[in-house]
DNA sequence: TTGAAAGCGTTACCAA
DNA sequence: TTGGTAACGCTTTCAA
């Protein structure tokens, strides 16, 4: 049906008593074939609107031009715009996207990494939630092309885009720090790398102003994806305990950030004249919370196009030669939730 | 390389000393087949872990066992939503999904639609932004199985699943009528489906009511997506300059409800005291606004399971006999900016 | 119940 | 610069 009416090479060839491989080297766009017959072919697949069959190709060449990504999650906002940076990068180029989503689980992580390799995607971009870096060494021993995006496994040597995490970390405690708080507390992820970066740069901010960098002042989420926000709370009341109490915090991503700002607000306090408050994904609508929440841009979209364009690149050169990092540079974005100085910043 | 160490059909025939149609078939639990063959050859494939060569299946049977989804924008928490859906539902039946933005740009939605085509997905799901039935008409005719989600398109007659627009603006207007309010004012959204639909529930709630359906009392947004805060902003500050003011607004959406709130924030009048205010969407991230948004939820999750399922059903039926339409019942959600009663629900 | 042969549409390898 | 032939790995048809 839908087949039958498709036009083939063949269909071509014939037209233009030229022989199938003819046509084909005309559309590779080679030397080896004179200027006319070109023009003849790729007008008439004009005219016709070829388009070819990709299955065949594909079986020919071993290459699907198809990328498959693989995410805990799409509905946190960071991975689909990730997934944006791709499709945009890799989409002019003749690339597909296939999706798939591990919902933070690892089993089904390597569930579905093995799937889109059945389906022989040129290459992978993997969000992994594995815990140990063996599958995914697994995955590279097959010499299958790899590109891990935002976090990075322990132990293993990978081609990475990711976050500047620790620069993240620096950065919103440098803010808050300049902003004149004293006892700054971090709410960390859960054991994943960018969580540990994040609270490095926080405590080596601390190190550096001479301030001390002291256990109970670092409260840990479980998670950070779905539930974030209730983690946030429980986090936050921990804080909220001590005496004295932190004045500033650095909370690892804006989901969690809610669950504080919450907790925070619960007890009677201000944003930011007794607390301020720092989050990190800058996710849209962070500026119409109940207190609009400063926010470390990660540059997801940046991080996606990244990624794209490494996997695009170890697709041409085939044998990957080196194993690259890339970190996309953050930027604070500041607003009601830790300005305690005296000029408020727009609130657009 | 890759290619070369990958398990073929005719690896296992030669194993057990049978021809590949005998595995093949095997494989595909035909009941031609003695039961020891079948064992032994699913004995085998276990051993070797052999994953069927997908491209050479669809170059045979012209299924490729994948789907493609267009939307206007991943960034849209909707369209991530409906996204999910589809994928929990058609992975289990061994499907992968190609995913394509159109950035609610119509041409682009064209270019992105063939290319879907050209790679020859089982079925189409797509959240249309073409203005005419032409195009998607043009798609019907070559045979494609396609599905429309969220909006529908006028003149078209095509296999749809969306909200319930109409029941939604409903909902939301009786709501906001139940609250108290007399002067219920409504921000739609631009000429589409859905914008039309909600507007028209709208409608039949304040005439089943007996009041007043005044022109001056429903603003337009231009857009509703990406820079929807800001129409919502000046669409609300449009109805905030009418004299009485509204005292309830049902808006298109939560993007733009968000501005609308700003808007009436900024004017120094209280929600819901002096206006009571519902969204569309329940965004996640709804209750944690400056003032928690009422919001009715569209069910996307469910909207992207049943398209999804729609899907795979034309893809089985082959020739698709019927138009479906399945319509996902809606739900509000309140929240404290359209409570006026004494009693205020829940925050959690 | 099994198998041989043909075909799906394309590209790669040699010859001409 | 062209074209014939043989893959690529699977399914389908027809015979045995």
């Amino acid at each position: 049906m839908t087949t039958r009416s498709r036009v083939r090479l063949k269909d071509i060839a014939m037209d233009l008593h030229l022989s199938v491989v003819t046509v084909s080297r005309a559309l590779q766009n080679r030397r080896d074939i004179s200027t006319e017959t070109r023009e003849r072919v790729l007008q008439r697949v004009r005219e016709l609107n070829y388009k070819p069959n990709l299955a065949a190709r594909t079986l020919a060449t071993g290459r699907t031009y198809s990328i498959g990504l693989v995410v805990p999650s799409f509905l946190h906002p960071f991975f689909a715009e990730v997934a944006k940076g791709i499709v945009d990068t890799i989409r002019p180029k003749g690339y597909g996207l296939l999706i798939a989503s591990s919902n933070d689980d690892v089993e089904m992580e390597k569930r579905e990494t093995e799937h889109l390799l059945a389906r022989q995607v040129d290459a992978l971009i993997v969000a992994s939630v594995q815990h140990s870096p063996e599958f995914m060494q697994g995955i590279q021993a097959r010499g299958s092309a790899c590109v891990l995006v935002d976090r990075m496994l322990p132990g293993l040597r990978a081609n990475h885009v990711g976050a500047d995490d620790s620069e993240i970390g620096r950065i919103a405690t440098q803010h808050l720090a300049d902003q004149g708080c004293r006892r700054i507390a971090h709410i960390r992820g859960p054991e994943i790398s960018t969580a540990t970066g994040r609270l490095e740069g926080y405590q080596s901010v601390l190190k550096e102003l001479g301030m001390p960098i002291a256990h109970e002042m670092i409260a840990t989420a479980a998670t950070a994806d779905s539930g974030a926000e209730e983690c946030g709370r429980s986090a936050m009341l921990q804080l909220l305990s001590l005496r004295p109490r932190p004045d500033g915090v650095f909370v690892f991503n804006d989901g969690l950030a809610v669950g504080a700002m919450g907790a925070i607000l619960s007890a009677g306090l201000r944003i930011p004249r007794d607390i301020a408050l720092v989050g990190c994904g800058n996710v849209r609508w962070a500026h119409q919370l109940r207190v609009p929440l400063s926010s470390v841009d990660q540059g997801a979209i940046k991080i996606g196009e990244l990624a794209g364009r490494m996997a695009l690149k170890l697709v041409v050169e085939k044998a990957s030669p080196s194993i690259r990092d890339s970190l996309v540079p953050a930027k604070l974005v500041v607003r009601e939730s830790s300005v305690r100085t005296r000029a408020v910043p727009n609130r657009h």
